[in-house]
DNA sequence: GATGCCGTGTAGCGGTCGCTACAGAATCGC
DNA sequence: GCGATTCTGTAGCGACCGCTACACGGCATC
């Protein structure tokens, strides 16, 4: 392990929570490198550019939530579409998870516009289709497949609530998922 | 009307359809003036300063989504949740209206940073809660908050689908909804 | 001790940003 | 016709952007 990737992997978990915290408003170069605390002539040893050390960051960044998913629902786990829609809205609108949630919010308007977040955004979305799937509990693949869709709507629009309304607004939300949906 | 009220006038219109076609990508106030063929020295005479000019394209462009809205549900008509929400997916995932809805996410990414996205956001986002509310069978008031919360978010969270994975999978989650949903 | 890569700081390139100073053109009331 | 007000083009300010050229010290190898 060379100098150059200790610095890597410090720079990343840094930036990851720089980025939870600030969202995606402070990401020049210049301001990364002081969250990162080094200069940005070092980012760019680093890296070979901005976008990479972007994307290194928020990888890391949305690992959190994928651990998060993994311990609520473990694998083989098998459930009604009203259950796990529920839960992951619970788990999502968690105080500890906002974050993370505003931030895919962030990259996802982003990635209609401009690279690297656009491979990035469709990248993670499609990890958690297919975390998701298998974990629902319905005979019909196509029907399985539009409702994994669905429940990613919901949770993901919890976020967009959260932003606009406010953290209580998008709980309450969440607090209904489980009446609203049938058994 | 004096030449500098319809220039605005003008200007508001041809931004709203620039805004809907490009999303929040091209929006450096030179690039708004080319746009709105002007030079960016008038849009400065024209409105006061950048965040105003952005303020009044938005508010006209979101005025489309508002009108459907009504024309699909309109004052009087009360619905059960999941009639509402279904219709709703399903307006939302037109193919004319999402490009409103993809600005729609972009000015809520935008909102966690910045103003004037910050005022816009909530003010847009309040307006159609109070649109949806009363058009909302429900007995208990608390309930049909949290619900119309609810029915936003996942309105809203098939934009997010749309811009990761494509306008075919947003249909497919809005075509379930009814299902999905209790009756 | 010469050679050469690794790590780092300084300084700055060419560009875009929002915004403005200033002067000239057009239009108005009189 | 004339002064005043309204409109518009030019040109540029200072700040920030992503990125890079270049020089320099330290360390390893031979």
């Amino acid at each position: 392990m060379t100098i150059r990737d200790q610095q890597r992997e410090k720079v990343v978990a840094l930036l990851a929570a720089h980025l939870l915290e600030t969202g995606l408003t402070r990401i020049s170069l210049r301001q990364l490198a002081e969250a990162a605390q080094v200069s940005d002539r070092m980012l760019l040893y680093y890296f070979p550019d901005k976008a990479s050390v972007l994307a290194s960051a928020l990888e890391r960044a949305a690992g959190q939530l994928a651990t998060r998913l993994e311990e609520l629902v473990p694998e083989g786990t098998c459930l009604k579409p009203a259950v796990l829609m529920s839960r992951l809205a619970a788990l999502t609108t968690q105080e500890d998870l906002r974050p993370v949630m505003r931030m895919w919010v962030e990259v996802v308007a982003a990635a209609r516009r401009e690279e690297p977040f656009k491979t990035i955004a469709a990248g993670i979305l499609e990890g958690f289709r297919q975390w998701l799937m298998p974990r629902l509990d319905l005979p019909d693949d196509e029907r399985r497949d539009a409702t994994t869709l669905a429940i990613l709507a919901f949770v993901d629009g919890l976020a967009l609530i959260d932003i606009c309304a406010g953290g209580d607004a998008a709980t309450r939300a969440a607090d209904v998922a489980g009446l609203l949906f049938c058994k």
